[in-house]
DNA sequence: AGCACGCCGACT
DNA sequence: GTCGGCGTGCTC
């Protein structure tokens, strides 16, 4: 088209996996500015975009015009747009859907922002005679708040008076002691003055001491790096976040902190409250309701939240004053989103600490070989803390061969020994098994039928307190009948063990002490995992069986015996990152033992008692094993050295999901590309999932640049195939699951 | 992703 | 004759 009439355009990005954004012209008297989300039509419907570009001269002639401008100030500002488009040609992601996905809910379907609420006294609430509220403490309380604060938000009152503050409100609005007045948020001036304190548990040890020194050198050094924090399991990082983040908070500034997905965020929550009693902190995880997540979103944006706490997609909450960010347990697999936007959290908040020129703190007791790795290359600062405060000793962990020994599902004679010494001498005691379901195999004795899924064909897991198989690859389920479905044998039998079984195996050993069996299944009501926790925190003996969910950052003093059950698969697993994560997951679960003043015992059960890698990491500890695992990457030119790219294809027809990937396969290999290395196209580990046959490729480069380069071909030539029978591709740029 | 358009088989 | 299946390509 031609550009002789040049139209004043602006450029907009839909939610649409669109690999462009398209260009609306724009009427005189709005004001468009990037990062505002607009109504457009787009075919014969309206949606919402989100202006990326204003001023540009549209190559087309007669563009359709913005219907309306919903955002006066942009939801999303520039350094954070920076970050996005970053993260969208990184990922090789569409833009609009990126930029969607950093938004609410609420916003992404084109709600306007809400107003900021402001409680004020009225002058009959600051005249109110003293007595007069006596029988209603909190509602004392939250107008002298309200009173002595000279206008408090949402923020403020919630973490005054906990989760039902609202009902306060209520009663003082009714009588008219307290108004609410609406705020725009673009109006809202610097955030109110706040108080600021820290209510410190107890001192810091001087190993504590020397390393929160060294990390306020960093932070003041000219030229910013990240900072890795090794710190042995319970050698008190929190402690040592803590201090670090207080005098951020002092300057008036906020911080953002990333943790997994593992429930955990109600007990950092309550320690940072603990801690900074005079600070707005706020929670984003997945189990927030949409207005909640925009209330937090907002209080974020407009600076009256001082610490947000969030999982991965945290990484994207606005902040008016960034003042540092940080990353705990960052080796944890969680901050890799697996679906839709495949994205590394922990790799977003670098990137964004360091656009914004802010410190960034990473911590783990078991950092990720890539985080290593830059430590290697001195791209990190590193910081270890080896030693656990007061008198607690990091627990031994014995390795037991079980090929010698009588086992009751799975635990060993010896085990139940040292269960049974450990709850008399009124300890608790955990085993660790990471496989949910009563046994992973339901067979028929007579005639070798096993349960299968009929969408996964992988085998189903056995769940007795159902009655059910279910697939955990796509959670198909189905009842268990009484005999086989293909002889009607009547010997239908289980092989192999999960906690459903290890725990009614415990029940009948140790039938006076309460079994406490924490996983997905058992803790899926709501509550349910916070009443398992405070039996367990009433020190009273127990036995604890779980799976990952109890590995990390879980503090039981009185537990001193931490039984592993069954590493062995791990062991010859397929995967290269299988070592690096059993090595991870065996510390984290061994790190939860002897916590209190009594020394922990960690036994490891396992048929290989010779590997090399569980030797290696009984010897000689964590950092020299992830060295060695380091250093075999390193002779394969694995990641963190090379880099990796995944294309995965699938369709519910074998034969489409095959002809597309065999032709993207060809078309690549004609590219003879000396710089990139192709595997495949093949089968996907799991062939077929969710009734969808799968398929992948593996591109490996050394450099960054050249998988970058040719992932732009994959882009094209995939552009190029036409996709019959509804099959679905995706790019997977640093895949850290196979699967 | 939606959605319309268009080209072929099978139905009142 | 037309209804509807899905393959194809576009969305400013």
């Amino acid at each position: 088209m031609s550009k002789e009439h040049p139209t004043k355009a602006v450029r907009v990005a839909i939610q649409r996996p669109l690999y462009k954004l398209l260009d609306y012209a724009c009427d005189v008297d709005i004001q468009p500015k990037p990062g505002c989300r607009v109504k457009v039509s787009l075919g014969n419907s309206v949606i919402t975009g989100i202006i990326v570009e204003t001023d540009v001269e549209s190559e087309f002639a007669t563009l359709k015009p913005i219907i309306e401008l919903i955002d006066e100030s942009p939801v999303i500002d520039e350094k954070l747009m920076g970050l996005l488009h970053w993260s969208s040609s990184y990922y090789f992601h569409p833009l609009g859907e990126v930029l969607f996905h950093a938004l609410p809910v609420d916003l992404r379907k084109g709600k306007s922002v809400p107003k900021v609420e402001i409680w004020n006294a009225t002058s009959a609430g600051l005249e109110l005679p003293k007595d007069e509220l006596k029988r209603a403490p909190k509602q004392q309380a939250m107008l002298d708040y309200v009173i002595q604060k000279d206008g408090a938000d949402a923020n403020n009152l919630k973490q005054l008076l906990g989760d039902n503050w609202r009902n306060t409100s209520r009663e003082l609005i009714k009588k008219e002691l307290i108004a609410i007045e609406e705020i725009d948020p673009q109006k809202l001036t610097a955030p109110a003055t706040h108080v600021f304190s820290v209510n410190p548990p107890h001192q810091l040890t001087e190993e504590q001491q020397q390393c929160l020194t060294d990390i306020d050198a960093h932070f003041n050094e000219p030229k910013l790096r990240p900072i890795l924090l090794h710190g042995i399991t319970g050698s008190g990082k929190t402690e040592v976040y803590l201090s670090v983040i207080a005098p951020i908070l002092k300057a008036k500034k906020q911080v953002l902190v990333l943790i997994p997905e593992i429930g955990l965020t109600p007990q950092l929550l309550s320690r940072f409250r603990q801690y900074f009693p005079d600070s707005n902190i706020d929670c984003l995880h997945s189990g927030l309701a949409d207005g909640e997540r925009t209330r937090v979103w907002l209080g974020a944006k407009t600076g009256s939240i001082d610490i947000v706490i969030g999982t991965r997609s945290a990484v994207f909450t606005p902040l008016l004053n960034p003042g540092m960010i940080l990353i705990d347990e960052e080796h944890d697999a969680s901050f890799k989103q697996q679906e839709g936007f495949l994205y590394q959290g922990r790799d977003m908040a670098i990137k964004r600490a360091h656009d914004l020129g802010i410190p960034i703190l990473l911590g783990s007791a078991t950092p990720s070989l890539e985080s290593l790795y830059n430590v290697e290359k001195e791209r990190y600062h590193y910081l270890r803390l080896n030693n656990r405060p007061g008198a607690s000793n990091p627990p031994d962990i014995a390795l037991q061969d079980i090929r010698t020994l009588p086992l009751d599902a799975g635990i060993s004679s010896l085990m139940m020994t040292d269960i049974r010494q450990h709850l008399d001498n009124n300890n608790q005691v955990m085993l660790f098994l990471n496989r949910r379901g009563f046994a992973p195999v339901l067979m028929c004795q007579d005639c070798g039928w096993h349960a299968v899924c009929s969408h996964c064909d992988m085998g189903m897991t056995y769940h007795a307190s159902m009655g059910k198989v279910i697939c955990h690859h796509c959670g198909y389920e189905e009842r268990v009948k009484s005999t086989c479905p293909d002889c009607n044998s009547t010997k239908l039998t289980t092989q192999g063990q999960g906690t459903e079984r290890i725990e009614e195996v415990l029940n009948t050993h140790f039938p006076e002490t309460p079994v406490i069996r924490i996983d997905r299944d058992s803790t899926s009501r709501k509550g349910s995992l916070e009443e398992k926790l405070e039996l367990v925190n009433s020190g009273e003996p127990v036995i604890l069986i779980g799976t990952q969910m109890l590995t990390k950052g879980h503090d039981f003093p009185k537990l001193t015996l931490v039984g592993i059950l069954d590493v062995d698969q791990a062991l010859f697993s397929m995967d290269y990152r299988a070592h690096e994560r059993l090595a991870q997951q065996v510390l984290q679960v061994a790190g939860r033992a002897g916590r209190g003043a009594a020394k922990g015992k960690v036994i490891l059960q396992t048929s290989q008692p010779q590997h090399p890698m569980l030797l290696s990491l009984l010897s000689q500890g964590y950092a020299n094993t992830a060295q060695q695992i380091l250093n075999e990457r390193k002779l394969w030119n694995y990641p963190p050295l090379g880099c990796q790219a995944l294309v995965r294809v699938n369709a519910l027809d074998l034969q489409l999901a095959h002809n597309f990937i065999s032709t993207l396969g060809a078309d690549l290999a004609a590219i003879n590309s000396e710089k990139v290395m192709l595997l495949g196209p093949m089968p996907s580990p799991l062939a077929r999932r969710a009734k969808r046959y799968r398929f992948q490729l593996l591109i490996s480069a050394e450099k960054r640049g050249d998988l970058h380069g040719f992932l732009h071909s994959v882009l094209s030539i995939i552009s190029k195939i036409r996709k019959t029978g509804g099959v679905r591709w995706v790019i997977d740029v640093d895949p850290v699951d196979f699967l």
